[in-house]
RNA sequence: GGCCUCGUGGCGCAACUGAAUAGCGCAUCUGAUUACGGCUCAGAAGGUUGCAGGUUUGAAUCCUGCCGAGGUCACCA
């Protein structure tokens, strides 16, 4: 049993013993650092059942608590606040019962499967700063359901159908010369962009010969010839006109080649791809099963629709009045060919930015009216923007934070500031490049997934991201100077147990360590990174002020020197383990 | 306009989902150290949590109304 629950059994039995009333539950919460204690009965609550001095009942339950409960050595109570002081032995002995931390608070794989769709990028442009916080969002959310035990299967759906691609296909078509990858040594999807970014800069002109030739600007947009043309291709793929589709098919493949390259650098993997040219035909007949079942119905046109005004939203259109698809017709069919793919799934998350907040909205409360038992656990992973200080960031206008751009840039700052520190010269060149990816790439995967998904972020590329003070390099430093710490000690001995006395960082460190498994279940639960992100971070500043206060392998006592290496390694081995959680990796040295 | 999200020291973020004096990092200031306006260390200042009410023993957190920022309201995806 733990000692929450020992603590409120007895709280419960003092409580009943002394004033007579039955309390249902008891509130715990850790001690505030400015007063003296381990853990902290709230007594307030208590007051619905008991009449009293606050003050007065947390007197007489510390006073009991401190007779009954041998983990319990001094307490104290302020105000409504009675703050029971732990003795050394009891966290101790939790130290000791954990079996190596390498692995702590990481639950093993149960049943429970769910599927984690991130990253879904469009086929006509390279990945930009936007996708690298959904896919680190997703990605990070993924492992994080690992570590509480679920089975995750890790997927995408590419959006490799519709008219932006068709842009893309016209402007290589036109100006490409038969330009490829290998003939460019460009990446793919850089090379299919630059067609898309040339494509939006001969329409713009088409319109603006219009205009000036006196067709007003709403006509303009329409008419303009390559737009009409880039429709027309469409029309010819969904035909299956074969050159276009051998078109679409080379360049699509161009493109999927740089994703993966890119997915590399970043860290992250799939366990399935879906692709939009399979699934938008999907949807029709389950559709049909919902017209039937009443959950859907159709007008007079033709079309078919959800009525959801009853939950407070509107009616929202399933299938079109010519009988074909709209983007809920598909995500339906999606969602239901996912499971009878991975017939385990119990629930789905859907990394996808705010601004389709409604359309998941929308879609989950239809898929659960269809009946699916696996509707019921859904969640739309949703998260803001990310903003650079000129404004949105727009590829057809050329104003985005390039993913692999970044990720380089990331990089070399981390090489101007090891070179400062000089401390790996011995390394190899490919080593130090190595080393210099990890850090830039922590650094901009902890300074992303450190804040909360629903807010926004301005992200300044002047600026480079700070590698002091609450940032991923600064964990992964204090990791890597563990590890140093290690080398030094190495051939410890057993661990330690109940005979030495605790100095109160040491304690705080213990008591840290101790949250860690909580926090990856409560982290599970809320879909949420920065809960570890900022976890760690607590970990890593308790480490080291014990570090400041005493040194490590300068103990002169050889239990309490053994205590405090294998105190080390726990914290390294848990900033290890919560780093994987957000996909972030740690050195071994730097 | 309806609905949704966000608003916390100068800046960037926290606050274990309702508790104690609202934390942390940058930046700032003061000292220490210093061949360096650098690095490091010690310390300080900085807040009516957008505003106004309400619920509660207790509110950044819950409710209502404003204000501000963004998003969304297509037979587009």
């Amino acid at each position: 049993m733990s000692l929450q629950n020992t603590l409120s059994e007895h709280i419960k039995k003092a409580v009943n013993s002394l004033y007579g009333g039955s309390l249902e539950a008891v509130e715990f919460q850790a001690t505030r650092k400015d007063f003296e204690g381990d853990i902290t009965v709230v007594v307030f609550p208590m007051l619905r059942v008991v009449k009293g001095n606050p003050v007065q009942i947390g007197e007489a339950i510390g006073a009991y608590l401190l007779e009954h409960v041998e983990e319990v050595s001094k307490f104290n109570v302020v105000k409504g606040f009675l703050n029971l002081v732990l003795s050394d032995a009891y966290f101790l002995d939790f130290f000791g019962s954990v079996n190596g931390f390498s692995n702590y608070g990481i639950e093993p794989q149960g049943n429970d499967a769910m599927i984690v769709e991130f990253a879904s990028p469009n086929t006509n442009k390279p990945l930009h700063l936007g996708h690298i916080r959904n896919v680190l969002l997703g990605y990070s959310v993924a492992q994080i359901l690992k570590g509480a035990g679920k089975k995750v299967y890790q997927t995408q759906i590419i959006n490799d159908r519709g008219i932006h691609i068709c842009k893309s296909m016209l402007a290589w078509k036109r100006y490409g010369n038969g330009e490829t990858p290998d003939s460019t040594g460009l990446k793919g999807d850089k090379l299919v962009g630059n067609y898309y970014v040339k494509f939006d800069q001969i329409y713009k002109e088409e319109v603006a010969t219009l205009i000036a030739a006196g067709t007003s600007e709403e006509e303009a947009k329409v008419q303009a010839p390559s737009l009409v043309e880039a429709q027309e291709m469409l029309r010819k793929w969904e035909a299956g006109d074969s050159e276009t589709v051998e078109l679409w098919k080379m360049m699509n493949g161009w493109v999927y080649k740089g994703f993966e390259k890119t997915y590399e650098a970043i860290g992250v993997d799939f366990d399935s791809y879906y692709y939009e040219s399979n699934t938008y035909l999907l949807g029709k007949d389950n559709v049909m099963d919902g017209l039937e079942s009443g959950v859907f119905f159709k007008k007079e046109d033709g079309s078919v629709w959800c009525d959801l005004t009853e939950d407070g939203l509107d009616e929202k259109i399933v299938l079109r009045s010519d009988g074909t698809s709209v983007y809920m017709t598909q995500d339906i069919g999606t969602a239901i060919q996912r499971v009878k793919d991975q017939p385990d799934t119990n629930g789905m998350i859907y990394t996808v930015g705010n601004e389709q907040d409604y359309h998941f909205k929308v879609l989950f409360l239809i898929l659960k009216k269809l009946g699916f038992k696996w509707a019921e656990n859904l969640h739309h992973l949703s998260y803001g923007m990310v903003d650079l200080p000129s404004g949105k960031m727009k590829s057809r206008e050329g104003t985005v934070v390039d993913a692999d751009d970044l990720i380089d840039d990331m990089a070399s700052t981390a090489r101007k500031i090891s070179e400062e520190l000089g401390k790996i010269d011995d390394f190899t060149e490919e080593e130090k490049d190595e080393l210099y990816k990890t850090i830039g790439l922590g650094a901009l995967k902890y300074y992303i997934l450190k804040v909360d998904p629903k807010k926004r972020i301005l992200f300044n590329p002047e600026e480079s991201v700070d590698f002091q003070g609450n940032t991923g390099p600064f964990i992964q430093y204090t990791y890597a100077r563990i590890q140093s710490i290690l080398r030094k000690a190495a051939g410890t001995g057993e661990i330690p147990v109940g005979n030495i006395t605790l100095h109160p960082k040491e304690k705080e460190v213990v008591k840290t360590l101790q949250l860690f498994p909580e926090t990856v279940q409560l982290a599970a639960e809320n879909y949420s990174p920065a809960l570890i992100a900022n976890y760690t971070y607590d970990l890593v500043k308790e480490f080291n002020s014990f570090y400041q206060n005493v040194s490590i392998l300068g103990a002169e006592d050889v239990s309490e020197k053994n205590f405090r290496i294998q105190l080390s390694q726990a914290v390294a081995d848990v900033i290890k383990t919560a780093f994987g959680l957000l996909g972030i990796q740690v050195p071994e040295r730097m």
